[in-house]
DNA sequence: CATGCTTATCGAATTAATTCAATTCAGCAA
DNA sequence: TTGCTGAATTGAATTAATTCGATAAGCATG
C-alpha cells in the first residue's frame, strides 16, 4: 500500500519519497575537517612545517606570513587543537612542528570524504 | 659575506635565513578549495546530489536539510558559483546536478594540495 | 631582581559568513 | 489577466571568524 509521503508526492507532482542523506552531525564533522585548511594562514604554516626537517621557531613562522604576531599565535592555536602540530619551549623560543600521523589521518579522512562523492 | 639578514639571525641566535613559503596567493587559493566544503550544508546538498543519478528538485534538497529555503537558495548559489553544480528548470521547479567533471578536479586539486604536505 | 626578549592570552573591534522574513520573479493554469 | 506555486533575491540581523594592541607569562642575562 502506498504511504502518505508517496501519496502527497504525487499529489503535488514533485519531491520524492525520501533521499538518501547525510545527517547533520557526519555532515558537521566533514566540514570541520576541511575547515582547518580554509584559512590561507594556516596553508602557509602547515607548508612550512611540513617542509621543515626541523623543528621550526615561532619568529620563523611570523615572518613568513603577512599578520602580525598575536594572529600567528591565534593560528598556532587552532592547528594545534586540531592535533596537527605541537610545540616545544626552548629558552625563550617556542618550537613548532608537525604531527605527521595526525596530519597523515585527517588527510585520509578527507580523502575519503572526497571518495564519498564519487557517485 | 655574511649579509645583514644573516647577521641580525646569529646575533639575535634565532630566525634563519628566509624560509621556503607559499605566497600569499597560493595560499588562498589553496584555502578557497577547502572553503567550498567547510560548511555542514553544503556538504548535505553535495552528498544528496552526487548519490543521485537523476537530477533533484530543489525541494528535495531543501527537504533534506535543515535550513529554511533562502538559505538553501544560498548555498546552492556558492556550489554554482564555485561550478559544482547547475540547474535547469522544468515548469515551476528547478532541478540540480553535480558537474562532476569539475568536482572531479577540485577534488584532484585538492589532493594535490594534500600530496604537498607530505614533507 | 630588574631588564630585555619571545610567545601566549585577553579584550575589543572589525570583517566575513550564515540565516531567514519578506519580496520578487518565472512558469503554469484557469 | 488573475491567482497560484516554487525558487531566487533582497535586506537586515545574527553569529562566527579573524585581527591586533595591550598585556601577561616564561625564560635568560647582567
Amino acid at each position: 500500500m502506498t504511504g502518505i509521503i508517496e501519496l502527497i508526492a504525487q499529489t503535488t507532482g514533485c519531491c520524492a519519497p525520501a533521499s538518501a542523506g547525510l545527517n547533520e552531525t557526519e555532515a558537521e564533522a566533514m566540514s570541520a575537517d576541511f575547515q582547518v585548511f580554509a584559512h590561507p594562514v594556516r596553508v602557509q604554516l602547515l607548508t612550512l612545517l611540513t617542509r621543515s626537517s626541523e623543528d621550526v621557531c615561532v619568529c620563523d613562522l611570523e615572518a613568513a606570513v603577512a599578520v602580525k604576531q598575536p594572529t600567528v599565535s591565534y593560528h598556532l592555536k587552532l592547528l594545534r587543537e586540531a592535533g596537527l602540530v605541537s610545540c616545544e619551549r626552548r629558552g625563550p623560543w617556542a618550537y613548532y612542528r608537525v604531527e605527521r600521523e595526525r596530519l597523515a589521518s585527517l588527510k585520509a579522512r578527507i580523502n575519503s570524504h572526497l571518495d564519498g562523492w564519487n557517485r
